[in-house]
DNA sequence: GACGCGTGGCC
DNA sequence: TGGCCAAGCGT
């Protein structure tokens, strides 16, 4: 335990004493062993395995994460595996996970790492931090749970946490990030950095929930000054949008397998560049009217990303239709076999409305397997068609 | 330091 | 149903 280690006189001090550091960290050790979730990237005593479970995690849940993670390492087990694939295919694997940037930037890095670092991770945060992707919160993570540095990570959980055991109020800035880090850092262990690190959000995503936090289950609620009081800042309201896509479909040269038209994304877009989607159509108005042949959509969703619900239609457009009204476009425009699309990079909404008009199918291929595409709650495979 | 970047699940 | 997120990072 590091409380003793007194700061520089300049710095901050630890929101709590030496003693309840000892207490809250017993007491969070033994609570984690009982406690601890199993997950697929847990146990395992590979720093490339948690390289990647590292950065599918951020701002995504644990449950989207599991199957996505499985048919991850079964395609790319190794950093030359990933290295080498084409970012197509990385992609396509990432597809349904957002913040596809993650993606791009672990290819790069592994790349990166196979061209000048021998294919293997450096084992310190200093040197992690410094690779694409990797920022203190990710670095600190590999380095403790995959080589045991004792240093604290500092995430959601891991704040929300310090602030209502401490009890300072939550004003954001510099100084207070300053002293959830060094709260933080006070706590963590020399031996089982990483489990101790896992076990703070653990408690965070099951315990000390940013809503109805569960004091009575808390291991630490002796230590805590608020149990449980805590004010979230409120956010931006959601804003709406309407938008239409078309689903066109055509027979394939074998006049059995049946094909989707997709639009690639520019290379250059800030939002899921390079990926395939339903060819989007003008917002009703003018034109619309002679293209649409079906006046009601196929398909209605709503999708919702950061900050704005998309309401979605999708209209059956016929091929010869299309044509015209997407020519301008027809550089970008492409016909996949609706047996390929589990295995090529499209948006989630595009995924979400293929597999609801079940065109996708519910695998992919991941080297020699077939992957179930979606699990269902308990682990099970579905098909998608319960949707 | 603020902002942009995705998605599926939950109530 | 609509609102609220969740194990951040780069610019």
């Amino acid at each position: 335990m590091n409380c003793l280690r007194s700061p520089t006189t300049r710095a901050p001090k630890p929101g709590l004493t030496r003693q309840q550091c000892e207490a809250f960290t017993q007491n969070l050790r033994a609570w984690y062993r009982v406690h601890a979730r199993v997950l697929p990237w847990r146990g395992v005593r590979d720093p490339y395995r948690t390289w990647i479970s590292e950065i599918m995690l951020q701002q995504t849940r644990v449950n989207a994460v599991i199957d996505h993670y499985a048919r991850f390492m079964t395609r790319f087990p190794t950093v030359v595996s990933l290295a080498l694939a084409p970012e197509e295919e990385v992609l396509a694997l990432w597809s349904g996970l957002g913040y596809y940037r993650r993606a791009r930037m672990l290819h790069r890095t592994a790349k990166l790492l196979v061209e000048e670092h021998g294919g293997v991770l450096p084992s310190t945060a200093v040197e992690l931090r410094r690779l694409p992707g990797i920022g203190a919160y990710t670095s600190a993570a590999i380095a403790s749970i995959a080589f045991g540095e004792p240093v604290a990570v500092v995430d959601g959980n891991v704040e929300r946490v310090l602030l209502r055991v401490t009890g300072r109020p939550e004003t954001p800035g510099a100084a207070a990030a300053e002293f959830i880090n060094v709260t933080a850092q006070a706590l963590v262990p020399k031996t089982n950095a990483g489990d101790h690190n896992q076990a703070m959000m653990e408690l965070g995503a099951t315990v000390c929930l940013p809503r109805g936090p569960m004091c009575d289950q808390c291991p630490v609620y002796d230590e805590c000054r608020t149990r449980g009081e805590h004010t979230t800042t409120p956010r931006t309201p959601m804003r709406s949008q309407r938008v239409r896509y078309a689903l066109t479909t055509r027979k394939a040269e074998d006049g059995l397998a049946v094909e989707v038209l997709l639009q690639r994304r520019p290379a250059e877009a800030s939002l899921m560049a390079g990926m395939l989607e339903l060819p989007q159509l003008e917002h009703a108005g003018e034109a619309d009217g002679a293209l649409v042949l079906t006046e009601e959509p196929v398909l209605r969703v709503r999708h919702a990303i950061v900050g704005t619900n998309y309401y979605v239609e999708v209209m059956g457009v016929p091929q010869r239709r299309v044509a015209a009204k997407l020519a301008l476009r027809a550089d970008s425009m492409e016909w996949v076999l609706t047996s390929e699309l589990a295995n090529q990079p499209i948006t989630g909404l595009t995924r979400k409305v293929l597999q609801r008009l079940r065109l996708m199918k519910s695998t992919v291929a991941v080297g020699k397997q077939e992957m179930p595409l979606l699990i269902g709650r308990g682990g099970k495979a579905t098909t998608g068609d319960e949707a």
